[in-house]
DNA sequence: AATCTAAAAATGAACGTTCATTCTTTAAAC
DNA sequence: GTTTAAAGAATGAACGTTCATTTTTAGATT
């Protein structure tokens, strides 16, 4: 393996190995020294890669949200009919949280604490650019409802993260039923 | 002031401290000094009113997720109308959430983070049966999609969270009208 | 092909700091 | 005067980060 690439997958090593331990600690309880051991390489490397502990977690949170919403956007299409558009994103969004448990459930730590920077926080909200250009078309084509995006965010995307929590938790069981049972909830809040 | 009430007032003194740096650092990153600073108080004292900093928030945590179920249900009764009675419960939890921020805030911190023990996060949730109860009876009177509880709550009470973060963080305003906008949207999403 | 070399990558130990908690002392209460 | 509450200083462990050193790498030279 070259060079490059040895550096790549130490990189990757590190970001898995903070995902996992953050997840199930902590952001402050859990310590760069661990992070080093879960991904076999000294505390010092990580320096090498990061500046800092906060710069990792930035970059890190950054690196998922943004896998993250080019998942949720992979086959979606703005020319496509609003209301199969929106089915496209969601079940895109439902399924991410489904099959990449770790990193969904890293991600709603983010962005519920004050873990990561302000900035970055920003940075990562972006990327939902072509939801928002949707509901926009959606509400001028009178198909949803005239509400702020966040309120609509609220009702559709945000839910998922808790229903996955619990799935992950084993307090839920999301099979193909539940799914549909939730978009459908989703769709019928937001629909005129 | 007596010793008990001087007691009362101290040990007050500290939750509120520590819902306030918490908030604003997250778990790890609040210091026992620190809270004992604000709340005027030596580190050692907070150790006769909790065993430790672990306690301290478990203790909180139930504190405020009390307060804030009696708030849900205080004009509530199981005798009303199941849209009644779940619009009367729904506002109630928004306008503790408008409110009371720093407790909502701490409690939706609490409730995505590992920060509290699993035992005192179960502790907190049975105080929503009264909800669990209605819409049981909601879906017998064919008025309530037969969902389980979680997707209800996900569509209902979760988003409100959310909009009162965005709210809190000065990216959104919820006047009358969006408050009215959301429960709409919450009630749209479940009802039959 | 084997050897050398200078740079880059990686390391483990060490540093200074901070933290949760405890210990000893003092003040207050009854 | 004894008990209780509270304080502040002290303690040991743990942390993020740095540093001096070693190991690896890739190209140049034989």
């Amino acid at each position: 393996m070259s060079t490059e690439n040895k550096s790549q997958v130490k990189r990757a090593a590190l970001v898995k190995a903070t995902i996992n331990l953050v997840n199930n600690n902590g952001f402050h309880a859990t310590p760069m020294s661990k992070i080093a051991k879960m991904a076999n390489v000294s505390p010092a490397t990580i320096y090498l890669y990061f500046e800092n502990k906060q710069d990792l977690i930035n970059k890190v949170y950054i690196q998922v949200k943004t896998a993250f919403t080019e998942y949720a956007f992979k086959d979606y299409a703005p020319t496509m009919d609003v209301e199969v558009g929106f089915k496209v994103i969601w079940k895109n969004i439902a399924n991410f949280k489904l099959s990449d448990v770790d990193e969904a459930f890293f991600l709603s730590q983010c962005d519920n604490t004050p873990m990561v920077d302000e900035d970055s926080r920003q940075e990562g909200l972006k990327h939902l650019q072509p939801l928002l250009d949707l509901w926009q078309r959606g509400i001028d084509e009178k198909k949803i409802k005239p509400l702020s995006a966040y309120l609509l965010y609220a009702y559709t995307v945000y839910p998922v993260a808790f229903l996955m929590n619990m799935q992950q938790r084993d307090i839920l069981k999301m099979d193909s039923k539940s799914l549909e049972d939730a978009y459908t909830a989703a769709w019928d809040s937001i629909k005129l």
